[in-house]
DNA sequence: CTTGAGTCCGTACCTAAGTACGTTGTTATA
DNA sequence: TATAACAACGTACTTAGGTACGGACTCAAG
C-alpha cells in the first residue's frame, strides 16, 4: 500500500512540493537536515517522507526556531519519557526567548511613538528639531506643541 | 565657554565613553555614519559631538532602525517643515514594521505554546509521540492525554 | 539525433554589523 | 631612553541561511 504510492521525485519536484529552491535542499543535505537520498543515475531520488521532513524544518523554523534548533528536535524526534525533559526544556527556552523579544520590541514600539509624536509629526510646526537634540532631549524637544498639548 | 570644553578625545577614548569598540568607530567612519576626524600627527581626534552622534546611532539602532536607517535619519536631521514628511514616513513605515513582527510574534508564541502543551510537556504520559506525526496531527498527536483533558 | 530542460558538483557570493589580525607608527611614562 | 600601551591601516573573517555561477552530465520529447 506504500510501495505503490511511492514514487520518487527528482530535487527540482521536491523543490516545487516544497516550496523551496533546489539549492536550497543540496544546502538542506550538506548540513545533516536530509540524509543522503538514493540515486538513480547520479540523480538525486526523494520520497513522500523526504517532503514531509522538509515542510517541517519550514515549519519550525517558522516558530522561530534556528536551523540548529531543528537539527536537535529532529535529533530527539520521538518524546519519548526519555527524550521528553530535554524537548520540554528547548520549548521552554523557545518561548521564554520570543516572550522576551515581543517585550523589547513593545518598549521599542513605546519609544518610537514618542519620538513620532514629539519630533516626527506636524507637532513641530514650523519650528525646527534636530533629531541629536530631540534625543538628548529625550525626543522632547519640538516643545511649542507638545508644551501645550500635555 | 564651548571651547574650554573641547578636550579632544583619541579613537579608545571615544570608544570608552559610547560603550562601543575601536574597530565599531572605524566601521563607522568607512560608512559615512562618522564624518572624518580631524587628526593630530595621525592620531584621529574626537569631540563631545562625535560622542553625542554616536550614541544617537547605538541609540536609534537599538529602536530597530538598521545602519542604514540612521544614515537617513542623519541625513534629513532637522525635521523643518521641508523634511518633515520623510521623517513622518520613516518613523509610519518602522511602527508599521515593529507592529507586524509583534504580531508575528504573537502567533508564533501560541503555536509553540500549543506545541509545547500537547507534545512537549509532561501531558503527554509514557506515550510516544514523534515529532513529525506531531506537526502533521497539527501538534495534536499526543492525545492520551489531550483527549481526556480537553 | 538533437535540443532544451533538468541535474550534478564545488565554490564563491550575499546581507548586517561588526570583529580580528598583523604590521607599523606614535606617545606617555618610568 | 626604553618599553608598554595605544593608534593606524588594509584585509580577512564571523554568523545564518541560503543564492548564484559555470562547466559538465543526463534525460525525455520531437
Amino acid at each position: 500500500m506504500e510501495q505503490s504510492l511511492q514514487e520518487l521525485m527528482t530535487i527540482g519536484v521536491l523543490a516545487k512540493e516544497a516550496g523551496v529552491g533546489v539549492e536550497t535542499i543540496r544546502f538542506y543535505q550538506r548540513k545533516g537536515l536530509l540524509k543522503t537520498p538514493q540515486r538513480t543515475s547520479g540523480f538525486r531520488k526523494y520520497t513522500q517522507a523526504d517532503l514531509r521532513r522538509i515542510k517541517f524544518i519550514k515549519r519550525v523554523q517558522g516558530l522561530g526556531f534556528t536551523l540548529d534548533d531543528v537539527q536537535s528536535l529532529l535529533d530527539i524526534n520521538a518524546c519519548s519519557p526519555k527524550t521528553q525533559p530535554l524537548l520540554e526544556q528547548v520549548c521552554i527556552e523557545k518561548i521564554d526567548e520570543i516572550e522576551k523579544k515581543i517585550a523589547d520590541l513593545n518598549r521599542i514600539l513605546g519609544e518610537l511613538r514618542q519620538f513620532h509624536q514629539s519630533c516626527g509629526c506636524e507637532s513641530s510646526n514650523n519650528t525646527e528639531c534636530r533629531l541629536l537634540e530631540c534625543f538628548e532631549n529625550d525626543w522632547e524637544c519640538c516643545d511649542s506643541f507638545n508644551g501645550r498639548k500635555k
